[in-house]
RNA sequence: GAGCGCGUAGCUCAGGGGGAGAGCGCUUGCUUGACACGCAAGAGGUCGCAGGUUCAAAUCCUGCCGUGCUCACCA
């Protein structure tokens, strides 16, 4: 007892007060730095870097133009100053300053975590360097035609004052009305008294119809095709034409068209040259050719209008009506297409290599249903429109010429219009889409259009793990550009990972206010909880719901590795003698063995799961590793022998403790780095170092070598002895309790082993049944006892002597339930075996497993049996 | 409307043609020389419903019911 080692640990574990310090003891010591290039395959992650790869997570953000924009003007607006008070240079330094203020919550939540990113190497897309690939890549991408400008109908927010891609219109299910209108028929020049009906949601935008349409093939209409009808308000007459796009099952087969404010209108009217009539401006306010509703709000107009037909009778009659109405993703103002001058991508020609890479495999998604989606997409790509009309971003790269009207592109600032040399040429005043910037990222990052020794080292990338919500948004815009302008794919596996919902399984927002903060979990319960958490819940195809109680329960795995360790530390008296021995090479006992085994088996479990991005079952396997095996079994078997007085054995298992325990911090340490780094520098300052891969002693277990299976370190015959024993250790506690003994009382049980063998498995075993069961032996084979209750392993019968009173008919009950259990097995086993079709068809392993398995239950049963005849004499 | 996914113990979820699993919760007993954020022993399930394929189906197929998501310009 004097020379129990001097160890002072807590006995509970805190995070709080080892994670920061781990945090910047790995950075200071630069283990997440890159470098350059390397002969060594570049990877993410520190499972990798642990397998002695050269890694690199390039951490980074977004400038989110239209969100970020939208809350700084927020801001101002507080103060009582609109953007267009500000010039462009005052409101975009008040947007840095924004950045720097509040820009930094997702690198400190990823710091917090403890990713393991090349801070050195933190990018933004809106840094000088990334805007300079920007710039390169829209000039070269005009320069081939693939992008253009034009006067094209777009998604409008009339909020945000700004085009939007078609990926920024949320559709929302909608309750609206069906409005069906009356148009007056013209006959000889002047109204026939004679109507069309049509039906809209929309009826304000009447005012901008240049025709009604009905199908050809319709006979109700046939007549008055090439007629014309007057418009109400306006007194515009416009034609009936034909189209077969027009269903005449819907509405009532007479569609009004406004090609100026609705996508399938606007494509009739080109197919008819119909005149496009914009009848509200980019407010969303009617403007003069609304007639008397000029100057009113859309809505506004559309009541009025509404009120107004009904007085005059051109309204038919109302609806309810359900839609699926367009609404801006960022601030949920319905969308208005609008007429505008834009920027275009052609996609056609990008998507056709980045379906093609993914087809082949040149890029895998996983997991692999992700693909459909992808696919679907990236085949009925439209054009993107790229332009913002915001402040915030990266302002648009051509100039116009005041002389000629022609447009300039180039990456430097112009002089002078290259078309006519005019020096009167002014920069377009729109943006990019913020991901026209972001889809650069995997090059952007590393240099490009430089062609730095980053670029030839890290790309393709060899993992993006990322979220299915932005699969469109980024993903396929990255595949893109990295094909077009790399020439290769910008990532060799795309992992899609699940969605963190809230306990009900909702998605969390800001708006519903169901959002968890990172940060306040791992405040609460450690970054290593929440790392394990997510890990442990990353079923592929599947949300996850996050919970306070799951984190709680990792955080009490935590805590178990935390005492486990704080056990082992304990017990290494003699610390110089057992440092650095290999257990390999020692005289192992059969636990040992047995723990060996399991190791060894666990960490090729979790190789393979970790290569199939199989996160949970990783998580899963290290789990029941260390807390369902080390901890209640082998620390179990081995606490004898750490208190007798067996010198030799005593090293041995010091040894084999702080091997294996070492093994599991390390296949743990990519998903809870803190805790192990903690442990691992405690068992350092004992002079138990781990190995990094030039053979020197790592000063953090983040850079030592991950442990290999090793085939020498499993004994088959050891793991099923010991598997045996902890089969006949459960069987006595649990006659203990069943009976009811105390705990601490060692009870006498008698044991009768039907050959030889199985009599020297228990005999060779007999110090840990007695110590884990607290219970002494006797190999009685003649007499079995009177009074007893007994449990049966295989064709071992174990039997508890009773020496006061205890309920016969209940304990006769339990084993009478427990033959019928037995029964039903046997006889299903025995109707296969007696099935020929079984015997003949099915392959032989299964044939020979069922018949060892009917052997097995027969014998079990005869002897649960014996017993149950045994204690039906007992009065 | 099209596509994808999910219905397994009270809850959250693994599994996925050949003996129903885990964590939490629940019951009972424990200040056991690492840990009560713990230890030990238990209870608890026609694997959504109905057909089909197969020697064998919780698992594969079809349909249905329920539920979630993504995409789509249908007045």
């Amino acid at each position: 007892m004097e020379d129990v080692p001097k160890v002072e640990i807590e006995k509970v574990y805190e995070p709080k007060n080892v994670e920061d310090k781990w945090n910047s003891f790995w950075i200071d010591r630069n283990y997440f730095h890159a470098a350059k290039s390397s002969d060594k395959p570049p990877f993410t992650i520190r499972y990798k870097r642990m397998k002695g790869f050269n890694t690199l997570w390039v951490p980074g953000t977004d400038h989110a133009g239209i969100a970020t924009q939208t809350v700084v003007e927020r801001e101002l607006r507080k103060e009582g100053i609109q953007r267009q008070d500000l010039t462009r240079e005052e409101f975009i330094k008040r947007v840095w300053e924004w950045k720097e203020l509040y820009g930094k919550r997702i690198i400190e939540q990823l710091k917090k975590l403890g990713a393991s990113c090349d801070w050195s190497r933190e990018r933004f897309t809106m840094d000088e360097g990334f805007s300079l690939a920007v710039k390169e890549v829209f000039v070269r991408l005009y320069k081939e035609g693939l992008i253009y400008r034009g006067h094209y109908l777009v998604n409008w927010c009339p909020r945000c004052g700004t085009a939007l891609s078609d990926l920024e219109v949320a559709r929302e299910d909608t309750k609206g009305r069906l409005y069906y209108l009356k148009y007056p028929l013209i006959e000889d020049d002047k109204q026939s008294g004679s109507y069309i009906t049509v039906a809209t949601t929309r009826p304000e935008t009447m005012m901008g119809d240049t025709a009604v349409a009905v199908n050809p093939k319709d006979e109700r209409y046939k007549n008055i095709i090439g007629k014309e009808v007057v418009l109400p308000v306006v007194n515009r007459r416009i034609p009936v034409i034909a189209d077969e796009g027009v269903d005449m099952e819907m509405g009532t087969g007479a569609l009004k068209i406004t090609p100026a404010h609705d996508f399938a209108d606007f494509e009739i009217g080109n197919k008819h040259n119909l005149p496009r009539v914009q009848i509200m401006d980019f407010k969303g306010v009617m403007n003069e050719n609304a007639g008397r509703y000029s100057g009113l709000d859309r809505f506004k107009c559309r009541e009025k209008i509404v009120e107004d037909f009904e007085k005059e009778g051109v309204l038919n009659r109302v609806e309810d009506y359900s839609l699926q109405l367009g609404k801006c993703y960022r601030c949920s103002t319905v969308v208005e297409p609008m007429l505008s001058l834009q920027w275009f991508v052609r996609t056609k020609p990008l998507a056709e290599p980045s379906i093609q890479a993914v087809e082949s495999s040149k890029t895998r998604i996983i997991p692999e249903g992700w693909k459909n989606t992808y696919f679907e997409w990236m085949r009925n790509i439209r054009d993107w429109c790229i332009s913002r009309q915001i402040w915030w971003g990266h302002r648009i790269p051509a100039w116009f010429c005041k002389d000629c009207n022609q447009i300039t592109v180039s990456v430097d600032e112009p002089k002078a219009c290259e078309h006519c040399s005019s020096e009167n040429i002014e920069q377009e005043t729109d943006v990019l889409d913020t991901w026209f910037s972001s889809a650069l990222w995997p090059f952007g990052t590393l240099g490009w259009p430089e062609q730095t020794e980053e670029l030839k080292t890290f790309y393709p990338t060899s993992v993006l793990v990322t979220s299915f919500d932005i699969l469109f948004f980024w993903v396929a815009r990255m595949m893109m550009m990295g094909l077009k302008f790399m020439g290769d794919v910008p990532f060799r596996d795309v992992y899609i990972h699940a969605l963190v919902r809230d306990e009900k399984g909702e998605k969390m927002s800001k708006t519903s206010g169901n959002v968890i903060d990172p940060l306040d979990i791992m405040d609460d319960y450690g970054a290593d909880a929440l790392r394990f958490s997510l890990t442990a819940l990353a079923a592929q195809g599947r949300d996850i719901r996050l919970s306070l109680p799951v984190i709680e329960g990792y955080r009490n795995f935590m805590n178990k590795i935390w005492n486990a360790s704080r056990f082992v530390l304990m017990n290494l008296d003699n610390v110089g003698a057992t440092r650095r021995v290999a257990p390999t090479g020692l005289n192992l006992s059969t636990p040992d063995k047995w723990i060996l085994t399991k190791l060894n088996r666990t960490i090729k479990e979790v190789e393979d799961s970790l290569k199939l991005y199989e996160f949970d079952k990783v998580a899963r396997t290290i789990y029941q590793f260390i807390w369902g095996d080390f901890c209640d079994w082998y620390i179990e078997l081995v606490k004898p022998i750490l208190n007798g007085d067996d010198q030799e054995a005593k090293k041995r298992t010091q040894a084999v403790l702080v091997k294996v325990l070492s093994s599991a911090l390390q296949i743990l340490s990519p998903i809870a780095p803190f805790i192990t780094e903690e442990i691992y520098q405690r068992f350092r300052e004992f002079g138990f170092g781990l190995e990094t891969p030039d053979g020197k002693e790592a000063d953090s277990i983040a850079i030592s070598v991950y442990p290999a299976f090793n085939q020498n370190e499993v004994y088959e015959e050891a793991y099923g002895e010991i598997e045996f024993i902890k089969q006949v250790i459960v069987a006595i506690r649990n006659l203990r309790a069943v009976v009811g003994i105390h705990p601490s009382t060692t009870v006498k049980v008698i044991i009768i082993p039907d050959d030889k063998t199985v009599f020297e498995k228990i005999k060779a075993n007999e110090n840990y049944i007695i110590s884990l069961a607290k219970a002494s032996i006797d190999f009685s084979h003649e007499e079995k006892p009177k009074k007893a209750v007994a449990q049966v392993v295989e064709d071992l019968q174990i039997y508890l002597p009773i020496e006061g009173l205890i309920d016969v008919d209940k304990e006769v009950e339990r084993i009478k339930r427990e033959i019928s259990k037995i029964v039903k097995d046997i006889e299903l086993s025995e109707k296969k075996l007696s099935n020929q079709d079984f015997i003949n068809r099915a392959p032989e392993e299964v044939v020979e497993k069922e018949k060892e398995k009917f052997e097995e239950l027969s014998i079990k049963k005869q002897k649960m049996e014996e017993v149950l005849e045994k204690l039906s004499k007992v009065d």
